[in-house]
DNA sequence: CAATAATATGAGCATATACTCATACAAGAA
DNA sequence: TTCTTGTATGAGTATATGCTCATATTATTG
């Protein structure tokens, strides 16, 4: 096969499993709304708090889930703990399934016009 | 503004429902290892069940995970069910979180060299 | 030092989901 | 029809994880 690259095709179990571990990480729609915020630049803890409405404790969570993935980078300030993009290949993550969800709806609208 | 969830790149906090969703469906090691399975081409659950040595009634659960999610295909052929990938970009994404995989592994192995 | 502010974390609860067992369903064969 | 095979599913269990409350930790200020 020309085109072997590095697809999944013949990954062990036990890398697929890495695999998983990385999608579920972005499985959870709050924390694509920190990684979302976090498109405009860096901002801390407090900063991510407001803009997400939710609480103290369950943005410092999954700041830390996002950060241990490696997906986000950490810097203090002080008081502050400003997060950043890590990992710009998350770009391109959300990108593909965002326009292959919009193929899908616009496919099914088309369906139920007949 | 109104007082809406805010999220960057013009995405509600609704679409970011949809996207998590879709993660969500592909953090699980055995429905990735289904789809790399057929990754050769269309295959039965019989030949899943006995390639993967998932029970029968799991393999049947995760692939109606998967057909659900638009990620499969399904075709009947008298007793047989065959199961196809539907969503090519299926590689691309798991591409791009394997080589960002690699690329972290390779990092954390020179560092572990010093 | 104590007080304050920003962030992190332990504990407990609630929900989601992966799994298995048993059984139901579907489609061909006898 | 009944029997057999391949697949799907209802029910129950176990585990994982998202959430909140309260508290701990860290860094700064007075």
């Amino acid at each position: 096969m020309p085109n072997q690259a590095k697809t999944a095709r013949g990954l062990p179990a036990e890398a697929l499993e890495l695999v998983a571990a990385r999608f579920r990480v972005l499985g959870e729609p709050n924390r694509l709304r920190l990684i979302s915020a976090l498109e405009q630049g860096e901002k801390n803890v407090s900063e991510l708090v407001a803009e997400t409405e939710l609480t103290q404790a369950n943005v410092s969570r999954h700041l830390q889930t996002l950060t241990e993935a490696g997906l986000l980078g950490r810097r203090k300030e002080g008081l502050n703990v400003f997060y950043f993009i890590a990992d710009e290949s998350l770009f391109k993550l959300c990108d593909l399934v965002c326009s292959r969800l919009q193929k899908e709806l616009a496919a099914k609208a088309a369906s139920l016009k007949g």
